[in-house]
DNA sequence: GATTAAAGTGTACATTGCACACATTTAACA
DNA sequence: TGTTAAATGTGTGCAATGTACACTTTAATC
């Protein structure tokens, strides 16, 4: 390989200092992560389109590892932006128990949403090595500065309220109804109901939000 | 590398021929997505254990994802085992809305016992490329010929004939409660659950069958 | 202006999946 | 039975990848 070509090999840059490497980098990486999710992401690609040489990465993320799961925190967060959107479409009512549960179905129906519309990022969001802690990390959260869990958390707060669920109900909730709305998109994205067209997967979304309404 | 080393590499061999290879691999395949789930699997190492030269690999699976694939499937297989298992368990009785419901809660829960006991297989029965006609391919089933979703389907027709189902609600039933117990387990295996320990996720998957039992 | 920490470069290496050409064995057919 | 063809393994080789280590350039600080 002679010099010439390594010109080629990475988009020439006027200034030696990158500038914004680590955000550069990030954004690549979610690109990637959009066709192909995790496995899409490859090093050497990302600081290719940075142009940079490859081991310029590691300045910035401590390896490959690092950058997964800051794409995973952004996914998180796109995720929580989608539901909030959801919500916000919701129509205004005095009636408490029919806001409380708008409000469950708009973070369900925001979950799925999201799932299709992004199912590399999706595929990141939860299925990445995290912390524990990660459902509350404010790097995933929205624009209201909640993550997708504490949204969920919300609406359940209200069903109690609306006195739509006893206190010993609301215990694990969130599990309850995260279990079946995320195993569904797996289903759908990676699973075996991958054959469903979106049609179909929307109204059995919804029979699935219904399900989850009567069972908790 | 002199020729010592090579024969250090790969286990000798007696014969030229393997014998059985393509079943040598896949149980080499499996052991290795027991830990560390599909990523695991690498080719290389494959034949390496099977004591035979990487191309060989070749004469039986197109590539890695065909080895893959064939993973899965036998994961299901055992994932249907597992599940046989918890429905054997049941008591007998002569009440059938008993014995429906029974069977309900031990697909649920094999399912969920399998997915604890062995989190690498389980992430490789239904997170791998496939027809979804493999739902129904006999390969991935179990011991009495039927796969893990054909298991579920009994279970509902069970609920049906005793009256706790009614044909509209039969219709997609799988797709829920699969749905809420594959979530469920994902969240425990590789999401944000992950730090539930197994007296919890016990606890907690039992009463989710019950969220499912009330809501289908 | 010299020093120092941060950010980027270059070279190198082990590993991987896989392609292509060749060797050995077994089975089939004359 | 001997020849031939199809299966099954081997060897060599290649492009990629993640990342370690040593060096260089730059910006910030005393």
């Amino acid at each position: 390989m002679n010099i010439a070509d390594k010109k080629i090999t990475h988009a020439k840059r006027a200034t030696y200092r990158h500038g914004d490497l680590h955000r550069t980098m990030l954004e690549a990486a979610m690109q990637m992560a959009r066709k192909g999710g995790a496995g899409a992401i490859v090093l050497r690609e990302v600081t290719r389109q940075a142009g940079v040489a490859p081991n310029a990465a590691y300045r910035h993320f401590a390896d490959r590892n690092a950058l997964l799961q800051a794409v995973s925190l952004a996914a998180q967060s796109a995720l929580a932006i989608e539901i909030e959107e959801e919500i916000n479409k919701i129509s205004k009512t005095n009636n408490l128990l029919e806001a409380a549960r708008a409000r469950l179905r708009a973070v369900g129906t925001g979950y799925l949403r999201f799932a299709q519309a992004e199912p590399g990022l999706f595929g990141m969001a939860f299925s990445v090595p995290h912390d524990l802690s990660d459902a509350e990390n404010p790097a995933s959260a929205g624009e209201t500065g909640l993550t997708p869990f504490q949204l969920l958390g919300v609406a359940l707060d209200m069903l109690v309220e609306a006195g739509a669920l006893t206190q010993e109900r609301r215990l694990f909730a969130e599990i309850f109804a995260w279990s079946a709305v995320h195993g569904f998109a797996m289903l759908i994205l990676e699973g075996p109901l991958r054959a469903l067209d979106k049609t179909q997967t929307e109204v059995i979304g919804q029979r699935l939000i219904d399900m989850v309404e009567r069972g908790l």
